[in-house]
RNA sequence: AGGCGGGUAGCUCAGUCGGCAGAGCGCCACGCUUACACCGUGGAUGUCACAGGUUCAAGUCCUGUUCCGCCUACCA
């Protein structure tokens, strides 16, 4: 029994604070530990603890909202775990600036107190992006909400680190690494951005030991030549045949350095000379390894020389490249420079020049875990869509380098390794050693460095169940059904995760991986606080409602496609929300004196029900079925199209508008009660299929419906019912809908007023059709808005009438007033022209022997049908403007 | 350098099996018809980037060209 009633506007803020705090009194987002109902589980991408939501989230977690909504619904036990990530370098930046304005340093705190200071930091105003996703409508399941540096996930983040270094996957070393300056730490190779950048490449004169000549060394790089060990060419290249194994000294250091042989230098590029800095590039390293040459360091952790460079001591490496410039200069041995375009490596995130730099670092040998995940996807374990990402995951599994896991930071998950003061053995442990196990001394200093960020979020999909334990609910939601994230963070989130999902529970972490695609702004440009072209995801769910923005975001993610966002999109679909809030609105006034289905199953027969009811019904069930097959395709844009050109074209424009008559008593009003069943059935399962795109509105309109409902998320999703499929009914309102369209059309072409009511003759010879038109004909007069209907089998065209030819036959409209002649000649004309063009295409292919000889049968069959269709078209408009002539003669 | 994606209506884009080229927005005309003017009805609009090929038939498959975007790797 409806009881409901709804306002003029619909008012997204409050009701969507009245039904996120419902939801959560009600516990209606929680999942069960244990439950007979199939375990269906999503793990979030764990916002930065210092993070505000941005666009990327809101699709992210938009999606993932709706397609928990939707499982649970279907009667799952729907777990999506939420959770933060503590953002180790981001964090500690944050808490560093905090202190500059206090004029201090970490330094001056010591890591302890500073530490504390980012916890307290954290609690104050940490995680306000948790309160951003609840405004989204996010239905995550709160009360497991995790923090990767939790003391759960830092144990899970020890156990993993501890398995890996037993199984020699973990190994300490001195290695060229990424070293940010400004961070004052390490950062693995991902977190390097390349930009192009225009520099010169510097030609400088390298004198021969012997005095005999010299070589030319190009660089871009003049400073770091302070750290040079030899010079090297190629051992194909000809020019310096007998030159290797000769010695040159090093200009401004007076360093004698060898010339070597090593096929990593081309011969075709800049003077064919190569300067090996080994300390400051990998490339070199790995020469001066492979030659055993000496590695001279030349800076320091800030990029200031350090004192192996002499004179440019303490100035900064760019400060000290104009002076090795100017110096070279002066003493001749720079010949010259040439503009040269190269790519600059910055910190991901400060956007400082990287120095690459030798140093002590802790590295993941990834090569075999890479291999494990490679596999996965290969034998199908985990899907990844959309699948051309494959190849991209593949490629880079393939090329993997090891990844370096320490960061010279405070903020994280220290080191577990401990080094003994007294006999210096390394200990690596789960928990915290008292003493060393080889001489019992209690002198033990931990590892200085934390783990990359990335290290913990890899262990996410099991560490957040409870591993190391083994838990109820890691075995009911491990491994997890989906994962959904943006395709930016696929090699440093999600192939790490299936690394470790492999190496430590010897199952894939997620069945399936959707990769959406970049929020970018209405120019197709990044959106990014410089360019100024920022919109605030929080912003436009004031503007124009959560549900407005969660379908706009969800319409326009096409598979492999950027979202272009604008705020003129999103207030299109605000329209999209205040019609559905009209549509209900108009349903319930009119149901308001619904007595209830007469028997259980009475809205089920469809014996009892006027056409309208039939189709619409019908069409409902193929729509349900469209929908439910597009979410569980990751076809989110479809989805929200599906139901968008349901909702609004197909209930709203054609049935609402049908069952006016009948609702409002004018035809027969016994039928009235039926009517309301079916409206009242339509309207409940548009709001259930709706719900998981549009959380609040459908809760909103749910509960008007019948206050004493449960929650909207409570009721099943709607299910494809073969009994229901009335391809009769489907039939019959298309050639009602045909009729209705033609006369409609005839009024607009002839601009006869909506007002003025028509005299219409219809002529159809088939039986079937005649008959349906003919019972259909209270809803054509209504739809039309006719004075009189006459249907016939064989009516000729009416003096003073306008037709139109449908495909069951005619449809003629009496013009009363004068009739504009010229204007409908015109206009048939041009019909006349087009279906020429369309017959002599049709009449070409059935002559064409090829093609009856080659082509489908069905399509032989369609075609030659079309071709009967256009001749008697053709004719029949032939006709009219002959009638037309006559009249105007 | 290699890889991937894209080029379809004025704009933003769908188009899954090769078989009649679509939607939304915008635009034009008419209309405040008792859910909605955040609306209704009707209408106009195409060299499917270019060239070639396969095919009875190509927006769709193949080859090449071109422009745009992204990713990976970097030769100093």
């Amino acid at each position: 029994m409806t009881t409901g009633e709804l306002g003029k506007n619909y008012e997204p803020s409050s009701s969507e604070e009245k039904w996120y705090r419902y939801w959560l009194a009600g516990d209606y987002f929680h999942s069960l530990d244990v439950s007979e109902k199939k375990p269906f589980s999503i793990v979030i991408p764990p916002p930065n603890v210092t993070g505000m939501l941005h666009m990327g989230h809101a699709l992210n977690n938009a999606l993932q909202d709706i397609v928990i909504r939707f499982k649970r619904m279907q009667g799952y036990n729907a777990l999506w775990m939420p959770g933060m990530d503590h953002a180790g370098i981001a964090t500690q930046n944050v808490v560093e600036q905090l202190l500059a304005a206090e004029g201090l340093t970490r330094h001056d705190l010591g890591r302890e107190e500073f530490i504390a200071r980012v916890w307290q930091w954290k609690d104050k105003y940490g995680g306000v992006i948790i309160n951003h996703l609840k405004r989204l409508g996010a239905s995550c399941d709160w009360a497991r909400e995790r923090f990767t540096m939790d003391e759960g996930l830092s144990r899970a983040v020890r156990e993993v680190f501890v398995r890996l270094y037993n199984d020699g996957l973990i190994y300490r070393g001195d290695y060229v690494v990424q070293w940010c300056p400004r961070c004052h730490t390490a950062i693995s190779d991902l977190e390097v951005e390349y930009q192009e950048a225009s520099g010169y490449l510097w030609n400088i004169r390298y004198p021969l030991a012997d005095g005999t000549g010299y070589v030319v060394v190009a660089t871009t790089r003049p400073e770091t030549m302070l750290g040079d060990t030899a010079v090297a060419v190629n051992p194909e290249d000809g020019r310096f045949r007998g030159l290797t194994g000769k010695q040159v000294v090093l200009p401004l250091v007076n360093r004698i350095i060898p010339i070597i042989a090593d096929s990593y230098v081309s011969a075709d590029f800049g003077s064919g000379v190569v300067k090996i800095t080994p300390a400051c590039d990998p490339n070199d390293f790995a020469v001066a390894s492979r030659h055993g040459l000496p590695l001279v360091k030349i800076m320091d952790g800030n990029g200031c020389i350090n004192e192996n460079g002499g004179q440019y001591q303490g100035q900064d490496r760019y400060v000290c490249r104009d002076n090795v410039l100017k110096d070279l200069e002066a003493q001749g041995y720079l010949l010259g420079r040439e503009p040269h375009l190269h790519s600059k490596g910055c910190c991901y995130r400060c956007k400082t020049d990287i120095e690459p730099t030798v140093s002590t670092q802790w590295f993941v040998r990834v090569a075999p875990l890479a291999k494990e995940a490679l596999a996965a996807v290969e034998n199908g374990k985990t899907r990844i869509i959309p699948a051309l990402w494959e190849a991209t995951y593949f490629d880079w599994l393939n090329n993997i380098r090891d990844w370096c896991i320490s960061r010279q930071i405070w903020w994280g998950h220290r080191i577990p390794v401990w080094y003994c003061q007294d006999c210096g053995n390394t200990i690596v442990a789960a928990t915290d050693p008292a003493d060393c196990p080889r001489c019992g001394s209690a002198h033990l200093s931990q590892d200085d460095d934390v783990l990359d960020t990335w290290f913990s979020s890899a262990l996410w999909p099991f560490s957040t169940l409870g591993w190391p334990d083994e838990t109820e609910a890691l075995k009911t939601f491990y491994p997890t059904s989906l994962l959904v994230t943006g395709f930016d963070i696929l090699f440093f989130w999600v192939a790490r995760m299936m690394m470790m999902g492999l190496y430590v529970r010897k199952e894939v972490p997620f069945r399936d991986v959707y990769l959406h695609a970049l929020v970018r702004d209405e120019n197709g440009e990044k959106m990014s606080k410089s360019r100024g072209n920022i919109i605030d995801p929080l912003d436009m769910i004031d503007k124009f409602g959560a549900d407005a923005f969660r379908f706009t975001l969800c319409a326009y993610t096409a598979q492999g496609r950027d979202v272009k966002m604008s705020e003129e999109r999103i207030e299109g679909y605000k329209h999209f929300v205040n019609k559905i809030w009209n549509a209900a609105k108009f349903s319930l006034m009119n149901l308001r004196d619904y007595p209830g289905p007469v028997s259980a199953d009475a809205d089920l027969t469809g014996d009892g029900l006027l056409l309208p009811d039939r189709w619409i019904s019908h069409r409902l069930n193929q729509v349900t079925a469209e929908v439910t097959r597009q979410i569980e395709e990751y076809r989110f844009n479809e989805a929200a199209g599906s139901l968008y050109q349901f909702i609004w074209h197909e209930f709203c424009d054609w049935y609402l508008e049908l069952i006016k008559p009948t609702l409002y008593g004018k035809v027969n009003p016994d039928q009235r009660a039926a009517v309301q069943g079916t409206l009242q059935r339509v309207l409940t399962t548009i709001l259930q299929l709706l719900h998981p795109f549009m959380p609040f509105l459908t809760e909103e309109i749910w509960q008007a419906l019948d206050e004493n409902q449960d929650s909207i998320m409570m009721s099943s999703y709607p299910v494809f019912d073969p009994d229901r499929v009335d391809e009769d009914a489907d039939a019959k309102m298309n050639l009602i809908m045909e009729v209705i369209t033609a006369i409609r059309n005839i009024r607009g072409e002839m601009e006869i007023p909506p007002s003025k009511k028509l005299l219409v003759s219809i002529s159809i010879p088939d039986d079937y059709s005649r008959q349906t038109i003919s019972d259909a004909s209270q809803y054509i007069t209504h739809l039309a808005n006719l004075e009189a209907l006459v249907v016939g089998a064989d009516l000729a065209e009416p003096k003073g009438s306008v037709s139109a030819i449908i495909s069951a036959g005619r449809v003629f409209v009496l013009m009363e007033d004068s009739l504009d002649l010229g204007r409908k000649m015109a206009k048939i004309e041009k019909e006349l022209a087009k279906l020429d063009r369309e017959l002599a295409n049709s009449a070409n292919k059935l002559a064409n022997r090829d093609f009856l000889a080659k082509a489908d049968p069905q399509v032989i069959d369609r075609e030659r049908g079309k071709n009967r269709d256009l001749v008697q078209r053709r004719q029949l408009l032939a006709e009219s403007l002959a009638r037309l002539k006559f009249m105007e003669s």
